[in-house]
DNA sequence: GATGAATGAGGATTCATTCAT
DNA sequence: TATGAATGAATCCTCATTCAT
């Protein structure tokens, strides 16, 4: 009578455990998830998270990377063939990509990253190489394509692509620590994009 | 010739041993930090230890809030009474407090309140109201002084001082997250304070 | 040839254990019983027994109520349902019942609640609703039938069962106390049930 | 002028520090008490009970001892050199002191004894040769003295003094676990003894 | 393949006892 | 003497991981 819960496909299992541990990461940080925790979220028992996963240190390795792999991609894909003018895409696809970056995933993930990083050299390090390097290197590329065409001029912004992210950066942790105090993250993303405009193009 | 098998220094243990602590929770985090391993680096048991600190917990409220007591009254006492202009200030020792930041305990303070802040709504509290409002406070108050004296026009920047810390902040976890990949944080920070006072000027 | 490390016996382990505890706390009282001596004896790990009992605490009160529940419904049974006389009960089900009282697991549990009965109010009124007040309660019902059926007058006596469970009482205490003192618990109950019949019929 | 605290002489100490354990013991139970708990309701420092006691069993055993030693010897007393009949010291003398003993200190000892007891043979010992034994043989002696005199006809309760105290002692149980059900212990005892003296004198 | 009962090393906390002052 | 700071063994409890079923 009561139909059988919908079987789900071996092939999906690793990504339901990662989705669940993913939440269970964001809501209590690594060291506060119980494995068993995972488990019941993803609907599965303890012996089968461990038969995807040999240990909760490479869950987490897996979780961390599922999210980025996801994410950045994207976003990457648009610099490279976008049609719109520097400024253009400045002001529309990237200031909309960082606005949404503090609710995100990618959020947990930076809190994660920064808890439990310094003992995780290797993921600091695919983190760095598939998210932060690419996505400076969009920046700097999209910036010298700007100079190159005119649109620019030189300066010592077109070096330091990291002022594009810092508020961003600093909204994340805003909503990470104080969850309960107000911080209009938008406005500050785009007073920066357009003091960093002001300057490229003056 | 037969050294005794302790001292009896109460004044001193519990700054000796939140000064351990907040040594081995910034190399390891909260979780991975042992009381006997504090007990260890403070050179005393871990029976005394807890006779001054209840629990682990209050250990860890201990030494965040120390580290903050002492840090911030500083540069808030140099804000009430310089007689630099406005710019001056900024490009002074605001810029230099900045700079020394993310090398200094603070920056620890930073990653352990993002790992553990969520479980510690009082400590979060504590540190907001006694570095992030202040240190906002005093920065906003700087550009309304130099508003008022003719230094600084109006702009959306004057109600956004948080623009003054994103690359101060970006710092910080870069440091904390990528400990062997080389960033110019002093350039960063130098040139949003450049950027900040041009729009600030102009 | 390879025995298995372990059996899973999920519907046996919590009797288990609490027999082992039993024994455990029969012989070295709560506060001297390890949770790891209750594993040792019950065959278990540690681990184990805390799958099953959330704390120590909880381990002894299930420890308690499992001997209590065990052991009173049989009397009680037999009180509703003998047809023997009032005065053949008394001399026969209900004495030989409190003849084997001090050797058996109701003595320790007296002895435990006497310790512990303190800190476990709830404890205490489970024993009180369970045993003392349904074994008063029976004797009582014992003694008001004879006087119905004109076998027994009134007297002080009808109102103060705890007089037929005195010397029980004191035979219990003796056996926990002075171990090795030989008392004649038997004729001390024997003797008084004969005083006690003789007032009643007198 | 706030004039210093009474100025203990040396030789009262250990009374004190026994009484106040003996306080400390009967609300938590030796397990529970802390070493330092006893030192301070005796307004004294560890060291100084460390002093008079070498370790806390030693404390214990003294706490036991002394309310003992003050307790028995008037009753004892009084046995020896009484004027009055069997039947008027009984009913006087002796059933006064049984109504005291559930609320007073010896009910504490029984309770320590029973928790403790087993652990400590030399103590029970000490107890039995002094309390009990002396008790039971005072009880004796008045019944065949009652005999010897033509108050009293031989019975087996002559050999069985146990049962004068049988209703005191479920009296000392029932304060120590029910604290809170009601029970007339006077009126138990009463009639324990009207029922005895009966039976002895018919 | 699945399950979850079972394990046991690890870590926080307590408290009797010692001993420098 | 007198103090109470300091010690460390003892013990409860947790949770990642294993493995019988």
């Amino acid at each position: 009578m009561n139909k059988p819960r919908y079987q789900r496909r071996k092939e999906d299992r690793p990504q339901e455990i990662t989705a669940a541990a993913f939440e269970a990461f964001a809501e209590n940080g690594y060291a506060k998830t119980r494995v068993e925790e995972v488990a019941r979220r993803a609907g599965v028992s303890k012996g089968l998270l461990y038969l995807y996963f040999k240990t909760k240190e490479e869950l987490f390795k897996a979780v961390i990377k599922s999210v980025v792999i996801r994410r950045v991609d994207a976003l990457i894909d648009n610099v490279a063939t976008t049609e719109l003018s520097s400024e253009e895409f400045i002001r529309g696809p990237l200031l909309s990509f960082m606005k949404q970056v503090p609710g995100s995933p990618v959020a947990v993930v930076i809190r994660l990253l920064i808890s439990e990083g310094p003992r995780h050299p290797d993921l600091v390090e695919f983190y760095y190489e598939n998210v932060v390097a690419r996505g400076l290197g969009a920046i700097t590329r999209f910036v010298e394509r700007g100079i190159e065409r005119g649109e620019f001029r030189h300066s010592a912004i077109s070096e330091l692509p990291h002022l594009f992210l810092a508020p961003m950066m600093l909204s994340v942790i805003w909503r990470i620590i104080f969850t309960n105090r107000k911080l209009d993250t938008d406005k500050l993303m785009e007073t920066q994009i357009d003091m960093l405009l002001t300057q490229l193009k003056t």
